[in-house]
DNA sequence: CTGCGCAATGTAATATCATTACATCCGTTT
DNA sequence: AAACGGATGTAATGATATTACATTGCGCAG
């Protein structure tokens, strides 16, 4: 169960191409159609695909849009709590980290004994570039 | 445009009093089964009365449960940002604001020229009763 | 080599969440 | 009364995700 993956497979290579070469979250159906052409078929093969992935590190759920971007530091593994601005205009997506906020959040699940998993920190707004616009 | 608001109408009162009573968060189409009883038949009438609600700040959508909760503090209004502890064995959700959080993010935004519209804070996990059990 | 176990894959069906489109009702304004 | 706007009722559809079961391919014990 550690952060490292092997090889992937030809299905989770598939799709991972697919987000890193999208210029904003996809969902997983619009993955599935952009790899018709490579033979899939069925919801399920982009879900146990993207299911490894997340696994790995590799990609990541934004739960606000119901929709998957690729890890935008995939070498950095195991980074702590990762933060989204995803702008409503253009789609893009900014991943940054903050300590502060990690340090704050685990304090408070510190404080009240609560066990924490998983954390999603989804800021939606205007990027820049749409702002000037 | 301001945050208060006037009186609820039925439908919003009976999704808001449903949720209310209910001891975790409820998708729509549960609390559209627990208002048959009263008439409602078909799911736009709850997203209509959520959609009202949520404006009010007197209802949150958790968005990595695809679900909503009654704010556990509807009096104090125009609170900045909200996160929520939400415990996976149990469903209990703990709402609770953060300072520190709301002014790191804030300032990530100010220097990125990012306009935030919403902010999105879940942490899933394991409450104390829980993990005491 | 053969058979076994296991992970990945293929396929269909179904479950769950959310919106669009259009008709109707009802209180307020003119 | 007629016009208007907000709330509601109803049906149909779209979008997201999972369950169930069959099949394939590969490493390895016998
Ligand atoms: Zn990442
Ligand atoms: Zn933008
Ligand atoms: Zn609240
Ligand atoms: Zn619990």
């Amino acid at each position: 169960m550690s952060a490292t993956h092997q090889e992937l497979t030809r299905n989770q290579t598939l799709v991972l191409d697919t987000l890193a070469k999208a210029d904003g979250p996809l969902s997983a159906y619009t993955i599935l159609d952009r790899l018709r052409a490579d033979g899939f078929r069925a919801p399920l093969q982009v879900y146990r695909a993207l299911e490894k992935l997340l696994g790995f590190g590799l990609v990541h759920r934004l739960e606000s849009l119901n929709a998957f971007v690729a890890c935008a530091h995939p070498h950095c593994h195991a980074h702590g709590l990762i933060a989204f601005a995803i702008c409503e205009d253009c789609g893009q997506v900014d991943e940054f980290s903050d300590e502060v906020v990690r340090e704050r959040l685990g304090a408070w699940s510190s404080q009240n004994g609560f066990k924490a998993e998983k954390t999603t920190v989804e800021i939606r707004g205007h990027c820049a570039s749409c702002l000037a616009a």
